[in-house]
RNA sequence: GCAGGGAUGGCAGAGCUUGGUCAAAUGCGCAAGGCUUAGGACCUUGUGUCUUAGGGCUGCGUGAGUUCAAAUCUCACUCCCUGCACCA
């Protein structure tokens, strides 16, 4: 059998459409704003971005159907430089994305070319994602669609951020960040060539004065604690240098740092001096004041650091290394031992230095590579800086990573080193232009302050007050909320509000993204009354979220009707007492955390984040979804070809919060094939709804009866928990299972069988909803299912002890094939046929011993209890060396046991095509009875 | 480097909070049989190892410890993944 999908969902979609059932106003039930992190328009959907919008949807269907007026509503965020990236490539016509764009997305070349236009690509991209929601079956309430760069949205960032400004989060402050010298912009990862992230690392640079003059050597160090065993300076002789005026000192750089550094200084070069010239020259230690030489050192990079590097030959094997090269070529090099300044814990050899031992290690000789140099290096440092503590000067006994703190600090202060700003990437990094990247330092650049102490405090207060999915999240946030600190908010290029203290920037891209979710709650009433931007003054913000001022003041000021400020306001105060915020947990450590600070500032506590859901990420066949992989299936194509609710519960139901869920396209099939079953199921079940059986009910429907209020309140605990995945290997997958069972155990009570068929559909229409309406109305109902109630479970019917049975029961069959297995091997069987197989239950003695034991887990107890049996039931309980481990109550009874297995008979005698006798261990006449057991009847096969 | 998370059977992934019911759920893969015109669809059974009656042995990164008992608790080690700021 067929469904056809795509029909299924059209015509349900149109449905909901045309009820307008998720368009949510204000109402007297209790309500919940459901939203997700807001799509960026440079691209389409795929199917990577399903899981996040997906998981909203289902548990907004769910929440809906628990009873909450629910508010699930959609925007765009197109702040930021990645829409102008696209416009701008594709203006350069580069194949990369044209390839992209056209195979992966089935772009046609004529919307293309229009995409030089950074606002048609938002547009585009916009309607497109747009659509794909819509055909993926979200019950989003598009009325309230606004964008990050909507003019009405921006008066609200500004509110935002001249309200951070008045509480003193907004301060300025210096910023390091990569620059490309030829087109004087800033330069982000997607601005690079290969796409790389300019890391940019702080770093000391130590001044050694000269011996004889004003002039110091600048060093560039990532270990100044090492100052105490510096032997000499190296420089490159076959590079030049400089000496220039820094910060008011007269510093030798090299030439091709003095250019890089020009970026982050005021440099002004008095005058230029070859790498040889200063191998004449004399430094002074600013620690130990000790007159050392400079040297050539091979490895010495002119365009790194300052091109001068201070030597530790007994800490740094680099610099062991150049001093042994030197003297080997007859040049005179400070004289040994040299001086160890740190001890690390555990190693003590006292012979050598640390920097020599580690070279060994590593089998180093004059002869080895500098990846050797490099891979001792890497050790020692590592141990050093875990288990290593100052042995000489000032800081001794301190270890290491405290003693360079302290040892920086002074020198900083003593006027002896500055900071100084380097790029750390492996290679270097260049612009797309062909450019090398530097570093440039940004003077009086705002940012927003996440390390103010009482706003931190306060956040970290509340935190323990919000719900957070997957709990084990929360140390995340924690660590997270302690670490944020400045954030520079402005930036140079790109779509979005400007900075309102400095109109040429705009506000940075998940800056104005903190609180935008409560626009959506009256947006809505802005466009349908035609508010204009100029109209939403600060006022209005502040009436609105912090009942600040009163109605017709502010009505007055703004020039809006009072109504509708009215109407925003009530709006809000319904919607935003009780949020839920979903995402990829990949923006905990910025966007997430972001939110909640600028809740914790703006608003007052009942506005703050009430429950956080974050989801994994979506990969595809077990891999990472690239497009170097070409594994990026566009979303639409995935609907057209699976169906909606197939991919729904393929992604979404696929993986449980706090993991990534593994698109298996063979798993769809296991999925459509249960769909169908319940299609025929349901099918076969209208057909003959009419004709319900007079019968009483048996033990298998009332074992269908106890499964499903057990399963009913199973997935309500695990859907509150946002599991969505455990909720449906419940509902939908056991179900089936569990329907399948009924029937092979001679279950047919269709009263029985339609109520256990509509709670599960009921219960499947958050994550199916589209297969679910159909099934709703093949039932005969009329109504909309997204509407109806989710179903509570009747206590009353659950049944433990019948499900025990039922278990000793299905053991029962398990063993059977087992024995049958091994009986058919036997040499006496060969040939045979199975004759009968004798279900032997144990005697009520047993069972009576059993239960007490299970209950008391004395066997004394048990014995005491037995009465006249003592002694055989002294003898049948020591097999049970353990009462312990019997766990809980089992109350068997040898009444309900018989009629369990009675019922089944039938069903036994199908499966294992042969006569069953069900007896009870006294009146059997088997050699095998004996071996009955309370929980297990013993078995007999008979061959002939 | 800093911070966070993880290591379970051929693979993915439960279980570990509250140690025993765990040879270890579930799904995939694989094997055999069935169904079928056919099937990559579906159904049944099997899938550490030994075992001619439902049993035993080994086993959850490595090493040690606590305990009558450890995948589960403690400690050390090794390896892996993710984020690190202007980038959305």
């Amino acid at each position: 059998m067929g469904i056809n999908y795509e029909e299924l969902d059209e015509k349900w979609q149109n449905k909901w459409n045309e009820s307008k059932v998720f368009e949510a106003e204000p109402d007297g039930r209790k309500q919940i704003l459901i939203t997700a992190a807001w799509p960026y328009p440079n691209t389409a959907l795929h199917i990577g971005h399903f899981l996040t919008y997906g998981t909203t949807d289902t548990y907004a269907k769910y929440m809906r159907m628990k009873g909450y007026n629910v508010l699930f509503p959609m925007g765009f965020h197109k702040t930021g430089t990645p829409v102008l990236a696209i416009a701008k490539r594709i203006t350069a016509k580069e194949e990369e994305i044209i390839d992209d764009l056209t195979n992966i997305y089935h772009i046609s070349m004529e919307n293309i070319e229009k995409m030089s236009d950074p606002n048609f690509v938002a547009q585009y991209f916009s309607a497109s994602v747009e659509h794909a929601m819509k055909k993926a079956g979200f019950g989003i309430d598009w009325r309230r669609k606004f964008t990050s760069i909507d003019p009405l949205f921006s008066k609200m960032v500004e509110w935002q951020f001249y309200k951070l400004k008045e509480k003193g989060y907004l301060v300025k402050g210096n910023h390091y960040l990569g620059w490309c010298p030829n087109e004087n912009n800033a330069v982000g990862q997607h601005d690079t060539k290969h796409d790389v992230q300019p890391e940019i690392e702080r770093i000391v640079m130590v001044k050694f004065r000269e011996n004889d003059s004003d002039a110091a050597f600048a060093c560039a160090t990532y270990r100044p604690e090492t100052l105490y065993g510096v032997t000499n300076l190296f420089i490159n002789e076959n590079e030049k240098y400089v000496l220039a005026e820094i910060n008011g000192d007269k510093l030798y750089i090299s030439k091709k740092v003095s250019e890089l550094l020009s970026y982050q200084f005021d440099i002004k070069t008095i005058k230029e001096i070859e790498g040889n010239e200063l191998k004449s020259k004399m430094a002074i230690n600013p620690i130990t004041n000790e007159v050392i030489p400079l040297l050539h050192g091979f490895f010495v990079k002119p365009d790194f650091g300052t091109g001068i590097v201070m030597s530790v030959p007994a800490h740094a094997p680099f610099d062991y290394v150049a001093l042994k090269k030197l003297e080997k070529e007859g040049i005179a090099i400070p004289k040994e031992p040299y001086k160890q300044v740190i001890e690390i814990r555990g190693e003590s050899d006292k012979n050598n230095i640390p920097s020599l031992v580690h070279l060994a290690l590593f089998g180093w000789n004059d002869k080895s590579s500098s990846d050797i140099v490099e891979r001792a290096t890497k050790e020692l440092y590592k141990k050093e800086a875990r288990n290593g503590y100052m042995t000489v000067g000032d800081y001794a006994g301190m270890d290491e990573p405290a003693a360079r703190t302290a040892i920086t600090e002074m020198l900083k202060k003593e006027n002896k080193a500055l900071d100084l700003y380097v790029l750390i990437n492996e290679e270097d990094v260049y612009c797309r232009c062909g450019t090398r990247v530097v570093v440039k330092q940004v003077n009086d650049q705002w940012f927003i302050d996440y390390g103010n102490k009482e706003w931190k405090e306060g956040v970290r207060n509340y935190l323990d007050k919000i719900r957070i999915y997957p709990e084990k999240m929360r140390h995340s946030y924690k660590m997270i909320v302690d670490w944020l600190d400045m954030k520079a908010a402005e930036r140079a290029q790109g779509l979005g509000t400007k900075f309102p203290f400095n109109p040429d920037h705009i506000i940075e891209s998940l800056s104005d993204s903190t609180i935008y979710m409560s626009f959506y709650t009256f947006s809505n009433i802005l466009h349908e009354n035609n508010i204009k931007p100029e109209n939403l003054k600060g006022e209005f913000f502040d009436y609105v979220f912090n009942s600040k001022g009163d109605l017709e003041g502010v009505s007055k000021t703004t020039g809006i009707d009072s109504l509708i400020i009215d109407k925003c306001k009530k709006s809000l105060d319904y919607w935003y007492t009780f949020t839920s915020r979903h995402s990829a947990s990949e923006l905990i450590p910025s966007h997430l955390t972001m939110y909640i600070f600028n809740h914790v500032a703006l608003f007052p506590e009942k506005f703050w984040p009430k429950q956080i859901v974050t989801n994994g990420m979506v990969i595809y066949e077990g891999e990472k979804m690239s497009k170097s992989l070409g594994n990026v299936v566009p979303l639409t194509d995935a609907l057209k070809k699976y169906g909606a609710d197939p991919l729904r519960m393929n992604i979404v139901a696929n993986s449980d919060l706090g993991m990534d869920s593994d698109f298996r396209e063979a798993s769809v099939n296991g999925i459509k094939s249960r769909i169908e079953y319940l299609f025929a199921f349901v099918e076969n079940l209208a057909a003959t709804r009419n004709m319900g059986t007079n019968e009483g009910l048996k033990n298998i429907d009332f074992w269908l009866y106890s499964r499903l209020s057990k399963k009913i309140k199973t997935a309500t605990e695990l859907f509150d928990d946002v599991m969505i995945k455990s909720a449906y290997d419940e509902i939908f997958y056991n179900s089936v299972n569990e329907l399948k069972r009924y029937n092979e155990m001679g279950g047919s009570n269709k009263i029985v069988l339609e109520e256990y068929i509509t709670e599960v559909i009921k219960m499947l229409t958050p994550v199916m909803p589209h297969i679910s309406e159909e099934l709703w109305h093949m039932l005969g109902n009329n109504s909309l299912i997204v509407n109806e109630k989710w179903p509570v479970a009747n206590e009353s019917l659950l049944n433990p002890q019948l499900e025990v049975y039922e278990n000793i029961i299905d053991a029962t069959a398990i063993d059977i094939t087992h024995t049958i297995d091994l009986t058919s091997k036997m040499q006496d069987n060969k040939g045979k046929k199975i004759e009968k197989i004798k279900i032997i239950i144990a005697s009520e003695w047993k069972l009576d011993a059993y239960n007490v034991l299970a209950e008391t887990k004395k066997i004394s107890e048990a014995i005491t209890r037995a009465g006249k049996d003592k002694e055989k039931t002294a003898k049948f309980l020591s097999q049970f060396k353990n009462p312990k481990e019997l766990v809980g109550r089992l109350d068997l009874n040898m009444k309900e046991m018989q009629n369990s297995f009675n019922e089944v008979k039938s069903f036994f005698e199908n499966k294992f095509n042969s006569e069953i006798v069900i007896e009870s261990e006294n009146e059997s006449t088997s050699g095998r009875s004996a071996r009955a057991l309370p929980q297990k009847p013993s078995i007999e096969i008979i061959w002939k």
